[in-house]
DNA sequence: TCCGACTATAAATAGACGTT
DNA sequence: AACGTCTATTTATAGTCGGA
């Protein structure tokens, strides 16, 4: 196979063009970063087209071996992940802070409730967080691309928050199926601990969450993410 | 440009090859179908190369318009996505408020609404969810490829171990931190706690993780998600 | 050094077919 | 209808070069 320009003159090869590589950890720091640069907007380029082409859902977080986080979402990160997580209510798509009234042994009606109250201190985040970026281009601006650095107290009330939250979800859940596994199959099949300890995991969890020892506080409005990303550091 | 093979003989076309689309919701829906499967497994596969390249650690969550959901992570959704929630924020559903001022406040009452709206259609989409499936492949097994619904025990078990680890990575990162703070401005200007109680959040959380209540459960390898592909359910 | 731009090449994939 | 396969094309990108 020949490829002929004009139909005649051969094309003089400027570069060597890309180059095959191996799919394993690049050694070069500077490499790798790049690669991981052109990569991740590449990654989230597809997954931009595919949420439009087939309107799903999608959410991506990446870590990158530093302290960077980038993250990608449509509709919103949050929100994906919260389905994902099985999180109450339909919605928190933000960090909910949460609020410390506390019962979290309700039923997952109550906890969708709460959440109203929750609200409110959503806003208060919302607000705090202006410093999202667009990545450029996107194809709608329906996404975003942000860099998170490595935490400052600000930032760890939010972690703190959300985790809570999550906490939230993860011991109302476990309630829930643990009322249904005892009920119905008390050393069934798929049993709950089949590792070191961590059968008890759950339990202490709901219990943790019982206790409401985690008040949860409001934040910082001044909180803000410096993303900017110039070659991203690892 | 014309191409040539074996220096004279013109390739007969078989087909006509990829087409170029436009990047838009695809109408058909047996096309949508298609192209969301094999989209979905290039973005994974994307995603597991830049792991490995990179080193960096990915998570993401495709919910289709329909029922399924995929996910993909390593070194596991969960960590990462736990790691994530913390530090991000997401906004609104269609519409990536992203970088504006938008002042969330102003809009309390219209969230509020929308909140409810989406909590009827979670449920909804909630109760609709009861397929669980694995991409097949994996590439490695260091990385799952995972499709989650309603959790399950074992999944929990995961989460709940995820978020131990965060929790036990935010305490500590809180504790440097505070220590840092209260040494070089006891009433600085990014204060702690600026808010109802929001100062001792963080405490509380370290000192519950010193109490070492959470036992931790590592991670089971054997948890594995029942699956079966089909073609996906949009 | 860090980015952005630029190729030439590697990879992904839209459509078409064949199989179940 | 749901998948696997095939192939011509479109896309993504590895390596390079040039400017700030």
């Amino acid at each position: 196979m020949v490829i002929l320009k004009d139909s005649t003159q051969i094309v003089k090869k400027k570069t060597q063009g890309r180059k095959k590589i191996e799919i394993k950890k690049i050694e070069n720091l500077s490499n790798r970063q790049v690669t991981f640069s052109k990569r991740r907007v590449g990654l989230f380029k597809k997954a931009s087209e595919l949420c439009i082409l087939s309107g799903a859902e999608i959410a991506i977080v990446v870590h990158s071996l530093g302290k960077r986080v980038f993250a990608f979402g449509h509709p919103a990160v949050d929100s994906v992940v919260d389905r994902f997580l099985g999180g109450c209510v339909g919605e928190n798509r933000e960090i909910c802070s949460v609020q410390g009234t506390g019962d979290f042994n309700r039923h997952y009606s109550d906890v969708c409730k709460e959440l109203e109250v929750e609200k409110k201190r959503k806003e208060m985040i919302e607000e705090a967080k202006r410093q999202v970026e667009v990545c450029g281009d996107g194809g709608g601006g329906f996404w975003w691309d942000e860099a998170v650095d490595g935490l400052d107290l600000e930032e760890l009330e939010l972690y703190a928050a959300a985790l809570e939250e999550l906490m939230r979800n993860v011991a109302v859940r476990a309630d829930d199926l643990m009322l249904i596994q005892n009920a119905a199959a008390p050393a069934g099949g798929k049993a709950v601990g089949n590792s070191d300890g961590e059968g008890f995991l759950l339990d202490d969890m709901a219990a943790l969450v019982n206790q409401n020892q985690w008040n949860n506080g409001g934040f910082d409005n001044d909180v803000f993410f410096p993303y900017g990303v110039g070659q991203d550091q690892l």
